[in-house]
RNA sequence: GCGGGAGUGUCGGAGUGGUCAAACGAGCAGGACUUAAGAUCCUGUGGGUUAGUCCCUGCGCAGGUUCGAAUCCUGUCUCCCGCACCA
């Protein structure tokens, strides 16, 4: 039991601490900076308990720690409170979620304080403050301008308990990370993302500069961003699905010409002409109808092209100045098309003043790109220069090679009239492009056939009006029904769908399976089956008969067969039935074949990466309202800026589905363009979101006009040091990275990284050996072990246990020790008359510092702690200077009674105290030595006392005559009570026994009577 | 299946190529103090051998590299964590 009434020290210096405001910070020029963080929790209603007191203890050593090093130190708190489990209290328990949050709150804050934690608390941040998720809104906003928000119908993970959405990070082995017990399920819904995957390649790629953070982290975030090589391979498949081909331009004259089926005689006939050859080939085809005297401008045409119906579904064909036209048009209207077939195309039409430059910066930049789903350039190899350079501008801004026919001349003086160009142009049209993506082209001789995703969004369309329709199609639905878990566990299935794609390296026609076993998110929802070398191939070939190819054999092993194989051979080789790339290792003949298909324009290098876009919409009330407005008419709007805050009503009704649905009047709203009736989106974000950047608003955490203060930002961050748990690996400690790469890219932050340092310490077990948690009921409260043993006794013990980055268990009975240790340290300074110092004692202290320093800087916090101890343990004179450094010391660790102790004689708060400095001249270690030697030589004689049973008369020891001076006779005396006589080994007067002679350097003889 | 981490006294854990494995704490044992208990203080605490020193043996198991291995390598067993049909 604890002998002095710690509960009041404690509670006396956290009220002066808060009174005289000391942990308070501003920026201060010339002072360096330090920013401590903790990851903030989220304020449950059943309090923090042992496991947090943990967490906070490791960071507050660490802030008071770097504050007495002079550091201008930045430690504030937070909470992270947006959440589910107040929403749930708000179902169980009629509790409103604000009340029921404000209050776990105003609990938390009573409890870290008890914990003596050096917190700033005037920063305090809190996610459900309207002050707060208004930037959260704010941020949305420049994500929505930026692309970076979007909205799109997407295969979600559903939880029917929570009734939301879960984003991937929150489904654990297809379970909810709520409900343990319930499957998620998965629907169709039109939802909200981030473009977290625009950023995949910078997040990937700059792990390997996060120096400080523990390395099993960053292999996770390097495996869940999961980077991979390979070649995206432009396989076709047949498409009949084409609404309309629109050729541009057709006059009055062309039109009777056309009517009489004449062939054309120049280029401007030639345009009605080749549609005509096109709807003979079924493809339904429109045009623009221009005015007789063909001198086309580009407002005319434009005019005359409205009126066509163009959509997804169109195939858009433009020749010569006609293709700068449309790419004009396209980038104007961002309308969304199937393809774009570029022949011959120029950029300035002869008759139109239209400088490259300016139609350039209209309109030839990546946005249209997005909207198309290919894009085919068509050249002859004779075209005149100012083709020639047309085409070669447009090919370079669009990134498309040009597709050379070899023929003399103006691309029309060959291809007019003759039957083999509308050919091609109907092969081009009717083909759908379907890159596929694969780690391993050397293989690409080996494909038997296809599969496709039974999730693919695109499915559909594919198989429809094919008589294989309605079997792909409940083979989809059969698979809707069953849940992802055990489609994982079931066996490779598949159907057939009625098409063929063509294999680009040797245009071999292989059939297309719709499969359960491919990601329809990854690459492109389609893979290439090569049975011989993938295992999964090769099940599902076994299964439906599908023939098997070899084209890889192995180095050493035996050659292998199609018909023996009894599984697929997955490892690198030599490639045999693989046309002119025989022989080739798997190495170079990926590098080979990726190469030839690239001449071709039908394969490129890519890196795929395995993250996905970040699903921020949650079907719930106790999040952030998503700035979004719907309007009939304008569609979807974003609220303006002077609008926000979107504050979320208070008055809702809990219990089915979104609350917020509840709320007509708050739904109800005027459109900010058009000022009609329109309805605000009901969804709110992922709690992910606020604490994404919530270490950004600890910078300025009352700034009103402004989601921060650029400059204070620039002041504190980084995060000089960031603490937390690992359970964040793959969820915010990607996010927060991710949210700062987009502010920096807003132009509000000049860092690339939040935190270079991250330290995650471990968990803390209960008594009975599990995760401390309420639910397992094995909850230690820190309130009871303050008033049992004090709080500083409780950080002590946590801290001194093992190396804070290990799993710990709390044990009543280890706890002891540390009290044991803190009662002593009291008692010792209480009775305290200060004395001399000695140069032994001075060389003990100095190497403690210099020792402590670095262990407390490297988180060797139970190392640091022994160290103390130790020193303490050698304490019985010691002079002022001493004692106050011991104090300064123990003060990260034990920050109450250090506190009480220093007022003993200073009226400064130790707390503000430099940290002592240590004088590396003051370390002897020959000191040491000779303590351990005389030690040894204590435990030797205790030894043979014990054996010998009876009380020593007297002891006789032999050493080497320069050891003499080192042993201390009087210490010995007093310990056993007996003459101790020291004789050196050259001149020895008594040795009945002959012990004399064992003498040897730091071991000396003994003979005792 | 893939990736990562860990196995050291009775227990929690230090130590990651070198003059000493088990620091420090807990437990246990003995002693001091006390009428007694508790608290406190002192001492001991892997095994064998020995009046201490010396020596042998010990860091999951089995090998190997080295003048020298708890520490590096290979195989193997057990436990924990993360990911998981990623083409």
């Amino acid at each position: 039991m604890a002998r002095f009434n710690f509960q009041a020290i404690e509670k006396k210096w956290q009220q002066e601490w808060e009174k005289k405001k000391i942990f308070v910070v501003s920026e201060k020029k010339g002072k360096k900076k330090f920013y401590v963080l903790e990851m903030f929790p989220y304020p449950s209603a059943y309090g923090l308990h042992m496991g947090h007191a943990f967490n906070y203890t490791i960071g507050d050593i660490y802030a008071r720690f770097m504050r007495m090093q002079g550091y201008n130190v930045l430690y504030p708190m937070g909470y992270d409170s947006l959440g589910l489990p107040a929403e749930n209290a708000a179902i169980k328990e009629k509790i409103h979620p604000k009340k029921y949050t404000d209050r776990a709150i105003s609990n938390f804050i009573k409890q870290q304080k008890g914990l003596g934690i050096s917190y700033d608390w005037s920063r305090l941040v809190m996610t459900h403050d309207l002050s707060y998720y208004k930037w959260d809104q704010w941020i949305f906003l420049q994500m929505f301008k930026k692309g970076i928000a979007y909205r799109k119908k997407a295969p979600v993970n559903y939880c029917p308990r929570c009734k939301t959405v879960l984003a991937n990070e929150q489904v654990i082995n297809g379970k909810c990370w709520r409900h343990e017990d319930t499957e998620v399920e998965i629907k169709q819904l039109e939802q909200w993302f981030f473009k977290i995957t625009k950023y995949a390649s910078e997040l990937y790629d700059k792990i390997d500069k996060l120096k400080d953070w523990p390395e099993d982290i960053k292999l996770m975030q390097k495996y869940w961003i999961g980077k991979s090589h390979g070649v995206d391979i432009d396989f076709e498949i047949e498409d009949k699905d084409i609404n309309c081909v629109v050729v541009h331009g057709v006059n009055k004259k062309d039109k009777e010409k056309l009517a009489r089926g004449e062939p054309p005689q120049n280029e401007r006939h030639w345009i009605p002409w080749i549609k005509k050859q096109l709807e003979k080939k079924g493809i339904k085809t429109e045009a623009p109808l221009m005015p007789n005297n063909w001198n086309p401008k580009y407002n005319d045409w434009k005019k005359e092209f409205k009126n066509l119906n163009i959509n997804e579904n169109s195939v858009l064909i433009g020749h010569s100045g006609g293709g700068g036209f449309l790419i004009r048009w396209l980038g104007e209207t961002k309308k969304r098309i199937k393809k774009l077939i570029l022949i011959a195309p120029a950029i300035a039409y002869a008759k139109e003043k239209t400088p490259f430059e300016d139609l350039l910066r209209f309109k030839i930049d990546n946005k249209i790109k997005e909207n198309i789903g290919e894009i085919i350039i068509f050249v002859s190899n004779n075209e005149n220069e100012s083709i020639r350079k047309s085409v070669r501008i447009i090919s370079e801004k669009l990134d498309v090679p040009p597709t050379t026919l070899k023929d003399k001349g103006h691309f029309l003086e060959k291809h007019m009239g003759t039957q083999e160009f509308p050919e091609l142009l109907k092969e081009v049209i009717s083909r759908k492009k379907w890159p596929i993506f694969t780690t391993r082209a050397d293989t690409i001789f080996g494909v038997t056939f296809m599969v496709i995703s039974a999730q693919h969004p695109e499915l559909p369309e594919l198989v429809k009006g094919t008589k294989q329709e309605k079997e792909v199609m409940s083979f989809v639905s059969k698979l809707r029904g069953i849940k992802q878990e055990d489609i994982d566990k079931m066996d490779k299935e598949g159907v057939f769908i009625g098409k063929y794609a063509i294999n680009p390296i040797n245009n071999e026609k292989v059939p297309v399976y719709v499969g359960n076993f491919v990601l329809a998110e990854y690459g492109s929802g389609m893979v290439m089956a090569v049975p011989a070398h993938d295992q999964r191939d090769f099940e599902f070939a076994k299964k439906y008969k599908i023939p098997i190819r070899v084209v890889i054999q192995p180095k050493k092993d035996k050659k292998l067969s199609e018909k023996t194989m009894k599984q697929a051979y997955v490892d690198y080789g030599i490639l045999v039935n693989s046309g002119k790339f025989n022989k080739m290792t798997s190495e170079k003949a990926i590098i080979e074949i990726s190469k030839s298909l690239q001449q071709k324009n039908k394969g490129k290098h890519t890196i795929q990466y395995k993250l996905k876009d970040w699903l921020i919409s949650r079907q719930r009330y106790w999040g952030t309202p998503i700035p979004i407005i719907y309007c009939d008419k304008c569609g979807i709007v974003p609220v303006p800026e002077k609008d926000l805050p979107i504050k979320l009503p208070e008055k809702v009704k809990f219990g089915k589905g979104n609350p917020l649905e509840t709320v007509k009047t708050w739904i109800k709203v005027k459109c900010p363009k058009c000022k009609k009736d329109a309805k605000r989106e009901t969804d709110t974000m992922d709690t992910f979101v606020n604490s994404s950047w919530y270490f950004l608003r600890y910078c300025d955490p009352k700034n009103k006009n402004k989601i921060f203060d650029k400059k204070k930002v620039k002041y504190w961050m980084p995060i000089d040091q960031y603490i937390g748990g690992k359970e964040h690996a793959t969820g915010h400690l990607i996010y927060f990275r991710f949210y700062t790469k987009f502010l920096r890219d807003l132009g509000l932050l000049n860092i690339d990284e939040p935190t270079l340092k991250l330290f995650n310490q471990g968990v803390l077990h209960g008594p009975d050996g599990r995760k401390m948690s309420k639910s397992y009921g094995n909850v230690v409260l820190p309130e009871e072990v303050s008033k049992k043993y004090g709080i500083d006794t409780a950080r002590l013990f946590l801290v001194s246990m093992a190396s804070p980055d290990k799993d710990l268990k709390w044990g009543d009975k280890g706890v002891e020790g540390s009290l044991r240790f803190i009662n002593r340290v009291m008692g010792y300074f209480t009775k305290l008359k200060f004395g001399k110092s000695d140069p032994r004692l001075e060389s003990k202290l100095n190497k403690t510092i210099k020792e402590v320093t670095q262990d407390i800087k490297e988180f060797r916090y139970n190392l640091a702690v022994i160290k103390i101890r130790k020193l303490f343990d050698y304490f019985t004179e010691i002079d002022k200077k001493t004692a106050e450094a011991f104090l300064k010391m123990l003060h990260p660790f034990c920050p109450h009674i250090t506190e009480e102790l220093w007022h003993q004689w200073n009226k400064t708060f130790i707390s503000l105290e430099s940290w002592p400095k240590y004088n590396e001249k003051k370390i002897n270690l020959a000191f040491e030595k000779e303590e351990e030697i005389q030690e040894k030589l204590k435990q030797d004689i205790r030894q043979i006392v014990k054996i010998l049973g009876t009380r020593p008369k007297g002891i006789y020891v032999y050493v080497i005559p320069k050891e003499l001076k080192v042993y201390n006779p009087k210490e010995l005396e007093k310990e056993f009570n007996c003459k101790v006589d020291f004789q050196t080994s050259n001149k020895i007067t008594y040795d009945p026994k002959k012990k004399a002679k064992k003498a040897k350097p730091g071991k000396p003889a003994i003979y005792i009577e």
